[in-house]
DNA sequence: CGAATCTCAGGCGAACTGATATGC
DNA sequence: CGCATATCAGTTGGCCTGAGATTC
């Protein structure tokens, strides 16, 4: 096989569709998107962080994050209280009722997720994550002037 | 490490969304975005296939390759005809300006895929589009009634 | 001062639903 | 008839740019 970076993309495009579909059809019932879905899963793994982490962590920018955050708190999922340290920030963390929420939805996503693993191979699974970040890391503009490219005997 | 189907889904969330960027931020200099891109790619390697099937290779939805295409079309890149043969079906092709204007971005987005092909070793490529397909074949809903879901012994 | 975090206004491509027309 | 292909109308969530306020 003659694999290309052009079937790479393709192929990305593919797998990332097909999971996001599956993920809304999955979610849509209790009123919740795949995106919004993240940002739940996002703070239940750990609670209290600010916007911008959260922009990071998602791979998502600044103004979607609010806007998601803003009807989340319309819904009474999550709330974006004062960060105790830095007057910037804001620190956004699940009510208790998102908390109720999300756990729901993992329980009702959690077949999707077995069918993921299901096709790999337990030692595949490592493999398929690192080389996932590979991509992102490669699709990662450098902070202008950091170069984050790794030079020669770098190491990861 | 102990992979979850969770850190799949966000590792590939993660490297989708960072190439997309990356595509969106090379093609956005001649106003083209990267789904439109993928449409224009699809039709360079297969000129003259229905809308249907762009569908089907663009991982897309009708209505919105339909939308898309009429943008192209107004744009003076591609032409919707009639199916020889198949009369509710409609044939698209490049023009030869679409061509032309084709090839230009597919060259100036050469460096992106070069840089997703220097991030794996010759060998982990064929995995990596291997194990992207295994993605989209698990998250691709049987079609009712044809289980496409590999029973053991078979083979891909 | 610059840099970071967030807010606001607004635009837009793309995905989706549902209904409809037409040809196979 | 059922089914597939495409169209149309309309909605929405999410991404983006650019500006500005506030705080570090």
């Amino acid at each position: 096989m003659v694999t290309s970076g052009h079937d790479m993309a393709m192929g990305l495009r593919a797998a990332y569709w097909a999971m996001h579909r599956q993920t809304d059809a999955c979610l849509a019932r209790r009123g919740v998107t795949a995106d919004q879905f993240v940002l739940l899963a996002l703070l239940a793994e750990r609670d209290g962080i600010s916007q911008q982490e959260l922009v990071r962590r998602a791979s998502s920018d600044a103004n979607t994050v609010r806007a998601m955050l803003v009807l989340l708190e319309s819904r009474g999922l999550v709330v974006r209280g004062q960060h105790p340290t830095d007057g910037r920030a804001r620190r956004v963390t699940l009510t208790r009722r998102g908390r109720r929420v999300y756990e729901r939805l993992w329980a009702e996503s959690e077949p999707l997720r077995q069918r993921l693993l299901d096709a790999f191979e337990p030692e595949e699974t490592d493999t398929l994550v690192d080389f996932l970040a590979r991509i992102g890391g490669a699709m990662t503009p450098s902070p202008a002037g950091k170069p984050a490219r790794p030079l020669k005997g770098e190491k990861r």
